[in-house]
DNA sequence: ATTATCTATAGATCTATAGATAATGC
DNA sequence: ATTATCTATAGATCTATAGATAATGC
């Protein structure tokens, strides 16, 4: 029964992946080990042999969740280099990303989630959150040293306020206009840039 | 052990109003009914009598949070009617806010969570945020008949969106940061009102 | 007579561990 | 010899139900 290294990192790695699909899906407390490593192919047994606990893989999940949606900013930015915003906006403020938690945004997914977690989950979404913070300042040309992008915390708050209140009505139309005067207004706020509109930044913490 | 039914009916209440805060502090999957009903001074057995199901609670218990905080809304705005708005960007994007989850507005504490749940706490959440936005609109001077203001919901969506960001990082610097730069943004959306920013709205959906 | 609450329990599920198995890696 | 995974299980907890109890309400 015992499978290779090569075999059982492999075998690691789609836990971790089953994983930040299904606790989005689901909420880290709304599926089992049992069903998470179904999910990939392994009975509940080989567990413990590659995660301390279930916290562990938690904290493990929501970081690769994290970088596969990091990811998919650059790819949408990388469409258009003129104005990588928009596409993220597009991308991030529409129905398709409503309906599809489990491929979504984690923040969106499981923001109220990591709250009531610990330290170790938190730090995932700390990383990945300073994380989007960079690459939203770096497309309104916020970015520097030692600065996170007032705007730019202001603008991802707005999406993932957007989308989490969108997904909690049952009103399809009454989540669309979130969704629609969120990007509206992201607009907007990036074309007052050049209006002269009173900059506001915060320190980085603990950069590396 | 029967009580009267004006006890009864007390109970009954004391279980909502208990539930309310637990499943904001812990979530609707991390308590029990045994735990739920211990905080109202009954046992699991009485549960029946009184509810459905676990999931008729949570309707009720998220129907009670958000009518609570409605009223704390109404509270601080009666404060200062000159500026109610100011009263609830104090009050939502504060670091006590952050810290007393128990209290503080279900929709940051279960946003994420209500998109996994029925239709039923959809409907209590629908009809919370849908008033969040009509005193948020009225304060703004925005209400209409028929519509929702448009600039209600990205002040709702940047409220909401801040406060869980803030809550999902270590960092409590971070998330003073997310919370303060909220609060400026919003002052500055109202503020330029007068400059005569294109109004956005939505037409209101199946209201009484 | 009715019924709100109690104790007790069914049956499922949860996290975590133990020991067996069978293949790898030396 | 080591070890990744398996089956099996411990012990706790979950939602929901059943039947007993004791007070209310008629």
């Amino acid at each position: 029964m015992r499978v290779s290294r090569i075999q059982a990192e492999e075998n690691r790695q789609k836990v971790i992946d089953v994983a930040s699909q299904l606790f989005r899906e689901h909420g880290f407390d709304g599926i089992g080990l049992k069903d998470l490593m179904k999910g990939a192919g392994l009975t509940q047994g080989a567990f413990y042999k590659q995660f301390a606990s279930k916290d562990d893989l938690s904290a493990q999940a929501a970081s690769r969740a994290l970088e596969s949606t990091l990811n998919r900013w650059k790819v949408a930015a990388e469409e258009n280099p003129q104005d990588p915003l928009e596409e993220v906006l597009a991308l991030y403020l529409s129905m398709e990303h409503l309906a599809k938690r489990m491929d979504g945004c984690p923040v969106a997914a499981l923001g109220s989630d990591a709250a009531r977690q610990g330290g170790g989950l938190k730090a995932a979404f700390e990383a990945g959150i300073t994380e989007q913070l960079e690459m939203l300042g770096g497309w309104i040309g916020d970015n520097h040293r030692n600065e996170f992008s007032g705007r730019a915390m202001v603008i991802l708050s707005t999406m993932v306020g957007a989308m989490i209140l969108a997904r909690a009505v049952n009103d399809t139309e009454l989540a669309r206009e979130f969704l629609d005067t969120a990007a509206d207004h992201v607009r907007a706020v990036v074309a007052a840039k050049a209006s002269g509109a009173r900059r506001t930044s915060v320190r980085k913490q603990r950069r590396k």
